[in-house]
DNA sequence: GAGTTATTTTAGAATTATTCTCAGTTGATA
DNA sequence: TATCAACTGAGAATAATTCTAAAATAACTC
């Protein structure tokens, strides 16, 4: 709880009870997973306060919005430098912890500053590929 | 002209138009934009008409949809791998023509098949750059 | 601990991108 | 040039997200 006084938010039941759906989940939820998973706590949890949520942690790297899915928003609370891999049958998504050193082609080396990047591997996950060798 | 027969959809004249309109765009326009562009010349023409046809040449590879803005849907006329700088002032978006050889991290190579990647890179683009020294 | 205040919550309405419907039209093929 | 599956288009439907404004409250001060 110590790294949520960090966030310098205030900290309310909802808040929290949002931040501990968060902590530690690998599921990269969106924001109906979270309205689901809190509702029960909270029944009169409404949407907007999820997504208000959202914002104040996204604005602090409390949590990174992923651009994956492309019917809606996923959120994702690892907020340290990583990549995703996106199986292509089942739709899940795995975390990629690897440091690789990209720089652009040189043509365009001058000129762009780069700050950052994202990479997303699409295939098949290691689920999948065992249930199509049965 | 001839690479639009081998897409084997029946070329209307309003397909005809969007065709026309992407064919070398290098905006990455949205569905909004390849509408008001096309409705120029045609005045009935629907949002139906414009997603239909993207549905259609994305099925064929005509046009690749890019989940790269977090407010609709992009689209990308060159459906030849590439990948993607992002203007972080600007928002423009700019082709990447490089073949990065990636791999996933030792621990996961067993059980999971890569059958591609894309990449997105975050910074400030020529334009931006000197506008922001002047 | 009580008072103050800026922030947050909430229900519901509003907005926006995308998809659907279905009647009327038309490109492609024979 | 007749046929028909595929396409168009106006508008309705859907779904994710944002907005609104009144009531509630966390955090700060004394």
């Amino acid at each position: 709880m110590q790294r949520y006084r960090q966030l310098q938010i205030k900290l309310t039941p909802q808040r929290l009870a949002i931040l501990s759906y968060l902590n530690g989940n690998k599921t990269h939820p969106s924001a109906e997973d979270i309205y689901k998973a809190v509702k029960k706590q909270f029944p009169t949890m409404s949407f907007a306060t999820v997504y208000n949520t959202l914002e104040a942690l996204k604005n602090r790297g409390g949590v990174m919005e992923l651009k994956i899915d492309d019917k809606r928003k996923r959120y994702d609370p690892d907020s340290t430098k990583h990549h995703h891999f996106i199986c292509t049958k089942c739709r899940s998504i795995v975390d990629i912890f690897k440091d690789y050193k990209l720089s652009l082609p040189d043509e365009l080396k001058k000129g762009f500053d780069v700050t950052g990047n994202s990479i997303e591997f699409y295939g098949t996950c290691r689920k999948c590929k065992k249930g199509s060798e049965q």
